[in-house]
DNA sequence: GGCCCTCCTTGATCGGCGTCAATGTGCTTG
DNA sequence: CAAGCACATTGACGCCGATCAAGGAGGGCC
């Protein structure tokens, strides 16, 4: 065998341009998003039409309201879609982790005000050429509509949480949500029974805002949890949980 | 001219295949649904793979946690979608009318219970076939995508009167919402100023479940709303709204 | 008609969570 | 280190909506 450029196909130079390093293959989360399952032709295409953004924690992508210009997939980070009321009353209606979508594809403007919560960085199109991927591209379009249609069952567990779920509960379930997202160092899930340090991506004020509660309230779950012993506060941010299976059993379902 | 079995176009016998009768044609929500603007061609298909379904109030089309066998389309009627926490406390988290989708297709189980609100008719799908016209249609799939998109938005919405909105705000919502999506005779919408008669689809125990409350909590708004001269009860289940901008107002927003 | 059943309304009371306020903690900046 | 700031905790109190309870209104059925 002779060395050739590429170790997995050994195309010949001349169709060496199909595997040219693209955008893509540093993406952090090429295995997960919802680029993953596309052949790399494809990738490539959508590699073209994209570009980076970094953003900063605070950071507004989109206010309430606004004309939808692009569409993007997280990269890193969490980023957040709020609703407010005219008095100033509001509501996290989404947050976008890793490899989640965020920007509204097939509509003149957003319904959510989309803000970073933690420093994030996005793999960002213009919503034309998005639309244009999707039209084009069926098994693009399909994967959307399959994690779209996940996001939607994620709402209605949501809503039953903020119509029926009491203070405890709701932060038993914020907090059993994030340990369970929460990846093992080499990127595996995380066995059930382990013990799990979470480092929460949002302030008590915006998981109230999360949870339809007031900061006070969470405060005061965090400590009722802490009190119990299934929780342990290493500081404001981060949070171990020694047994999930309890904290799972106070967030009610 | 002569007669002709299509008066619409006047085919000629050798073309009359494609013109041919098919159930869509009668299919009270043709012209909303999702099917709505698939061609001819495609609709032909579908409905070959479709048939009715008539459901009384109360049926149970599914239960949480049930095999998702069918996806169908609402013709007629409400359908609900419920949450229930072991305890026993519920939450509607979805209300499908007339052309709405229920259902949900790339999952191998419903996260909801499905049940008829009122006496309703489905244009009802097996599950695979479903899928099948999906992939082998991108028109289709892209509608569904669409459609889905906009659910998304609307729970969104409901995330938000969950979380932040008063009781009495709550139930003006939705009493807005109703007005909002209710037709004229002629089935275009009603004009903004003009007053509408809401023929409710749930009993206050099922509004209650809806918005997060308690089927009193429900009931002592409406009175209140009534008081108000807001809203006009007609009896149990009819109301009219004067002035929708009253009832907007109260919804918050 | 009289009975029952379901659904709705209204009242009285209670408690969970919001509100207001004070204090604590860690980080930044001079 | 002190001062200032953002954020979190904790306490006291009050209100909105849940809970408990009674009674009305309509509709089906014998």
């Amino acid at each position: 065998m002779r060395p050739h450029p590429d170790q997995n196909t050994g195309l010949r130079p001349a169709d060496s341009k199909a595997n040219d390093p693209i955008a893509c293959d540093s993406c952090p989360v090429r295995e997960i998003s919802v680029c993953a399952m596309l052949p790399r032709e494809q990738r490539k295409i959508i590699a073209n039409r994209s570009h980076n953004r970094k953003a900063n924690k605070g950071d507004v992508l989109a206010l309430e309201g606004d004309r939808v210009t692009h569409v993007a997939s997280v990269t890193s980070g969490v980023v957040k879609m709020t609703k407010t009321l005219s008095d100033g009353r509001q509501q996290i209606v989404g947050l976008a982790f890793a490899s989640d979508v965020v920007g509204r594809p097939f509509a003149d403007d957003t319904a959510v005000r989309i803000e970073a919560a933690t420093d994030a960085t996005l793999c960002s199109f213009e919503k034309s050429h998005f639309e244009q991927l999707l039209r084009e591209h069926p098994a693009f379009e399909s994967l959307l509509l399959k994690v779209k249609l996940d996001e939607l069952d994620a709402a209605k567990d949501w809503m039953l949480l903020l119509g029926r779920k009491s203070a405890l509960e709701k932060v038993a379930s914020f907090l059993a949500m994030l340990a369970d997202r929460q990846l093992a160092p080499d990127g595996t899930r995380m066995p059930k029974a382990a013990a799990v340090t979470v480092e929460l991506p949002l302030s008590r004020a915006e998981i109230a805002d999360y949870l339809g509660l007031t900061l006070e309230t969470v405060s005061r779950q965090f400590s009722k949890l802490k009190d119990a012993g299934v929780i342990v506060l290493d500081d404001g941010r981060a949070v171990t949980v020694p047994d999930r299976q309890k904290l799972a059993a106070l967030a009610g379902n």
